[in-house]
DNA sequence: ATGAAAGCGCTAACAG
DNA sequence: CTGTTAGCGCTTTCAT
């Protein structure tokens, strides 16, 4: 809290009017007389005075800022979704407070905490477990607090939440698998923790639903039961390698991201397998930078931006109506991106 | 601000003491006996009091919140640094208003005099440019607002700072690819605002000196002049096919970042070049993918994690030893990571 | 058209 | 060991 600079006192009296006319010049509200409204205009200008928003928070009992919570700034998942939430923000006039869970719930929950002490206006979060802070968010709930779940919900929880549609990502992945002809796809996850998530169940349901559609009924998960070692990456890569040297056999995967996709086909091809000519792999959240990878890696895109933009105005409209605005459950649909990581080119004849 | 909580008076009156009593009790502080103390706290976790930081803030004038502006979220770059500055303010206790300026001078003064009128106890800022807001920061600085300034400076401003030893940086990267026996090396940039950046300067400078070294006094720069496009990959790219289209030849690449090394790579395998047979390819950042394209990149790696530490804490020494803490300007050292677009392995025989 | 006064919820100096 | 009082800087009601 640096410069101590001139308040609204100091200008009334350098004017010699009240606090209150000065409070009507600066918000021009009310009758005054413009000779006044200028005179104070000017000397507020002098000054280089500037409000105290912590007062008028204090005041008018709102801070105009909002909390984001996500659970890591690795990768480029959650950047979007920021740049989505700054880009709302910031043409309400509303500031945002970060902070990041690292997928911890207790330091979930301290970090909300936090935030509510500090008083923000509403908040927007990415749940690290849809169960262990389940008493918590509904107390929150039930004490009125705005609250917009993103990315991953609380089931039952009847509060607004955005995601995309997963379930529908896993099945676009997975059927782009089987019209390539693949028939043992394997479903490759990312450490129990992640694999509560409802976004990972989401998309699991679609693998599953794809392949029941062809009649597959077994659906193969690797990872399970593995330690949970980070990055996600190393996961992937150790959980296929495993399942490699046990002698399992596949042709196609459906990895829950990008990054553990990496990892998948690394693992792939240090067991002389190549992709896409062997294996076909496919991923989810179309990461920045994966249409540079080798090979360009096929991809469920979401629409993340989109996610944090609709996000924050869910929440600006939820704060400013209050209850009586009815929960808002929005998903948005997720696009197939094919590039050469499942041999769709491959297959067309077109290498 | 939702749910109308419990305020110290409430606990005051329910109890039957003062407000000042209570504060003693919660707060632990002065003589206090143990029972009322106990029966306070008591009444306290039964009515769910919270303090309310935003009345606290006003009374101490203090937020215990610092500003975060970053000129854009996308790559992994500041993803880092908001790790490192979000896990510095958690243990300290404070919260992180951040804000993104996309490059925008003057979008970047509007967010910073709102942070400013949050009181925000300090700033860490990247600035767009380091020539159009210097006046800004001047007064700044004058005003006694705590600041410091990452991953680029503005000459001649008396102000803390961290960043990366980009010199050294261009330096290596250069030196590397003069190690492999490449003579023509080009500097591909990106767009003429970044241009200015002293990261960016620095790095030419460093690749200037590795050059001179071995009496190349030629200097070849590839995007000024072109319309600033992005992504930085796309301009890359034009860039590079451009050059390439008038004749122009290289042995080799120093790209100022990764995105734009990746960028070159296309634009040179389009052209019917090979890397790193025919043309080395170094970049800068070190992006979290830059391992997994292909080729796997050589690249210099910044400790951004770590610029976002030593940010987070000088700033907070300064925020609490004010103007008597001498001014730090810290310079992080980077790593030359070797991997295979320079051809490194293929010229050690390794292949 | 302007002003007086109260109060948001807390901290802190001072008094007892 | 506890209470009284003032005040942070603003907004807002009520009065003039």
């Amino acid at each position: 809290m640096a410069r101590q600079r001139a308040d609204m006192d100091t200008i009334a009296r350098e004017v010699g009017v009240s606090k209150t006319t000065v409070y009507r010049a600066l918000h021009n509200k009310g009758r005054i007389h413009p000779q006044t409204r200028e005179r104070i205009l000017q000397v507020a200008r002098e000054l280089g005075y500037r409000p105290n928003l912590v007062a008028r928070s204090l005041r008018v009992q709102k801070t105009s800022t909002v909390g984001l919570v996500v659970v890591g700034l690795a990768g480029s998942f959650y950047s979007h979704i920021l740049e989505g939430v700054d880009g709302v923000a910031q043409s309400n006039q509303y500031g945002v407070l970060l902070a990041c869970s690292y997928g911890n719930p207790r330091k979930e929950r301290e970090i909300i905490q936090m935030l509510l002490d500090k008083r923000v206006d509403g908040l927007i979060v990415a749940p690290a477990d849809p169960e262990e802070n389940r008493e918590f968010y509904e107390e929150l709930i039930a004490s009125q607090v705005s609250i917009v779940l993103i990315d991953r919900y609380i089931p039952g929880l009847p509060n607004d939440f955005v995601a995309t549609t997963n379930e529908l990502g896993g099945y676009l992945a997975t059927r782009h698998l089987l019209q390539l002809g693949r028939r043992r796809i394997v479903f490759v996850s990312n450490g129990s923790r992640e694999r509560r998530a409802t976004s990972v169940i989401g998309r699991f349901e679609g693998y599953r639903r794809a392949l029941a559609e062809c009649n597959l009924c077994e659906t193969v998960e690797l990872g399970p039961g593995l330690p949970d070692i980070l990055p996600e990456e190393e996961y992937a890569y150790s959980a296929v390698t495993h399942y490699l040297q046990q002698g399992g056999t596949m042709d196609g995967v459906f990895a829950v991201n990008d990054d553990v996709a990496y990892g998948a086909i690394r693992a792939l091809r240090d067991h002389g397998l190549r992709v896409p000519e062997d294996v076909s792999v496919v991923g989810f959240d179309n990461q920045d930078t994966s249409a540079f990878i080798f090979p360009p890696l096929t991809t469920v895109a979401q629409p993340m931006y989109e996610i944090g933009r609709v996000a924050a105005s869910l929440l600006l409209e939820r704060i400013h109506k209050g209850r009586t605005a009815p929960q808002q459950q929005v998903l948005l649909v997720p696009q197939l991106v094919v590039r050469q990581s499942c041999g769709a080119y491959l297959k067309a004849g077109q290498r």
